[in-house]
RNA sequence: GCGCCCGUAGCUCAGCUGGAUAGAGCGCUUGCCUCCGGAGCAAGAGGCCACAGGUUCGAAUCCUGUCGGGCGCGCCA
């Protein structure tokens, strides 16, 4: 399918041109007034002003006087450093929704990252408990950033990377073997005994040594141990991330990168820098501040311990060279903030040994009214919990409305809005800002919500149920949409594909997120001031319920980028 | 102590590649279901955009400092 590009002002750019030759077209945007009484676009001159050295007001009220405009203008008018038009209305949204339905579920994709291969890392939570919702921000910021590479034609492999090694799995299956048949609702509170034994009992921490060692030679039988242990994990975690509607392509095992040869080379380069040493108690240490690092806080990175076994970052090195074998264009990970120093250690050894630094995306803990989250306090909510409630409630709700429909289509709807709820909640927040996550307001459904976005789409559903026949894609000649209402939610869904690319190049969907608020707030005011079944004419009938049929399809396809389902009816 | 991120209405957040009178929601006050779905709409009250300087014709947006919160800083992952 083509891609539409639906820049409705498109017709307006050579008339100035035309009167001004010495600009270009990148010297001209257009925008919104804050009120529009003042017009229906405005044209901004700060650039073009610049560029033919004459004070933007004054360059305003010239270019209304000498420009000539076509049929689509019906006043153009100065006011301040801004130039604005009345416009044909009709003629412009015309355009704008034909553009929407042509290019259907593919309108605000530019295809612009067809051809490129992006890797992303994201989710990869420890095996050890149940994903509370900041763990779960990760996954919700990962998968949604995959959705939008897509989107835009990415070939997106998303990888999860299972922390199956180091002495705290080491500690657990020596748990699992006293508790026999764990179950993973066990796991937390194994994980935490584990760890507070290891405390005070020596011999327990040193046995989790022992067996870690094991692990990193190879010996089968722990291995084995190992593995079910981390499976279990895995399993019962993915089975409430596969609830968010996350999706994850490839599972990298970090006992896979335990023995890497590259790792060899990568230390020799190192060497060849002097930034390597074995300290006092043998242990092999990279001196960043050889290659780079200007602090003496975080200077030394520990690469194998003393015994010779490696550290975390020594196998995510190789984990990261393994990941830009597949040979991708961009290679991507969602970190958590405290990962960032961490990061940039290892972009520094990277870069140290001639290879490509990944690109890290970083997102700020979410927070809970009274404080910080705390796992051992119980002062979490686990992400299984809010899906739980929230889809309880979503329940009592459709039960309501949709009694014709089956008990199990409703819960199939319910789970929609619980999902909308937690997902929209956390993606509309810009993903370095600290969240405070309010469970019972997240639970309301009411407001600035993943469920009031949701319920515009079935609103504009309820309508073409009603209709005999399909809306057609081709609106008529005479497109009398004239009203402010129409004018404003018209111009904002030809604002999608710009929302789209910002995202893109900034690497979130936050904007769209809040776009899709933006969106069902302005159809609201629409659907309430402008009858579209009972519209006066047929002809205005029609062309309203073509507006709806774009505003859905827009909303829809932003939808599908934050992972949330818009289910005709709720 | 040092470094990174953040500070916008009572609360939760938009807006930040500098531009018109700083926007939503929740809560509070008022209207609106004999009218397409009230999980909604319309209106009102509520802001020294943390504070202090600076750059600019113009700053919530850029720079510096102060204060407040989050995160991190050598055998955790």
């Amino acid at each position: 399918m083509r891609n539409i590009p639906v820049n409705p002002f498109e017709s307006l750019v050579a008339p100035i041109l035309a009167a001004f030759p010495e600009l270009d077209a990148d010297d001209l945007s257009f925008g919104t007034p804050p009120k529009l009484d003042m017009g229906d676009v405005a044209i901004p001159m700060f650039l073009a002003a610049k560029k033919l050295k004459s004070p933007p007001p004054k360059l305003a009220a010239e270019a209304a006087q000498k420009v000539e405009f076509g049929s689509e203008v019906t006043e153009a008018k100065p006011m301040g450093p801004y130039l604005n038009l009345r416009l044909n209305r009709g003629a412009i949204g015309r355009k704008i929704v034909a553009g929407v339905l042509e290019a259907g579920e593919r309108f605000g994709s530019s295809g612009s990252g067809k051809g490129t291969k992006v890797v992303l890392e994201h989710t990869s939570i420890n095996p050890n408990a149940s994903p509370h919702v900041g763990r779960a921000r990760n996954a919700m910021i990962g998968d949604s950033l995959a959705r939008l590479f897509r989107f835009e034609d990415y070939d997106v492999e998303v990888h999860y990377y299972v922390n199956d090694m180091g002495r705290q799995i080491g500690l657990l299956v020596l748990i699992a073997d006293e508790l026999q048949n764990l179950t993973f609702d066990q796991i937390l509170d194994a994980y935490v005994a584990a760890n507070e034994r290891a405390k005070e009992d020596e011999a327990f921490a040193q046995a989790g040594y022992e067996l870690l060692a094991k692990m990193e030679q190879g010996d089968p039988e722990t291995q084995k141990r190992f593995t079910a242990v981390t499976d279990l994990c895995l399993k019962g975690q993915l089975e409430v991330l596969t609830r968010l509607g996350g999706t994850y392509d490839v599972f990298d095992h970090e006992s896979k990168y335990v023995k890497d040869a590259r790792l060899d080379a990568l230390v020799e380069k190192l060497k060849e820098k002097d930034a390597v040493f074995i300290d006092d108690d043998k242990r092999l240490v990279v001196d960043l501040s050889k290659i780079g690092h200007e602090l003496e806080e975080g200077r030394y990175f520990v690469l194998l311990r003393g015994n010779g076994s490696s550290m975390y970052g020594f196998r995510d090195l190789a984990y990261t060279l393994d990941k830009q074998a597949l040979g991708a264009d961009i290679n991507m990970m969602v970190l958590g903030e405290d990962h960032k120093l961490y990061a940039q250690q290892l972009g520094l050894i990277l870069a140290a040994a001639g290879h490509p630094v990944p690109e890290p995306i970083y997102y700020s803990y979410i927070l809970l009214k009274d404080g910080k989250m705390s796992t051992r306090q119980g002062k979490v909510v686990l992400l299984s919990d809010f899906l739980d409630e929230a889809a309880t409630l979503a329940q009592e709700r459709v039960a309501e409305q949709c009694t014709d429909l089956s008990k199990e289509e409703q819960q199939v709807i319910a789970e929609q809005v619980a999902v909308a709820a937690i997902r929209f909640s956390i993606l509309r927040v810009t993903p370095n800002k600290n969240v405070i996550f309010d469970m019972e307001e997240n639970m309301k459904f009411v407001g600035d919500t993943g469920p009031y976005i949701q319920y515009s789409c079935a609103r504009i559903n309820s309508m073409m149920r009603k209709i005999a026949g399909e809306v057609s894609d081709v609106p008529a000649e005479k497109f009398n949409t004239t009203s402010d209402a129409e004018w404003a939610l018209l111009t904002k869904i030809a604002e999608f594909p710009n929302v789209v690319s910002g995202g893109l190049k900034q690497r979130t969907c936050a904007p769209i997120a809040n776009y899709t608020l933006e969106l069902s707030r302005l159809f609201s005011s629409f659907y309430n001031e402008c009858p579209v079944l009972k519209a006066k004419t047929e002809s205005l009938m029609m062309a309203r319920l073509q507006i709806c049929k774009a505003t859905l399809q827009t909303l829809t396809n932003a939808l599908d980028i934050l992972g949330i389902e818009a289910p005709e009816r709720m």
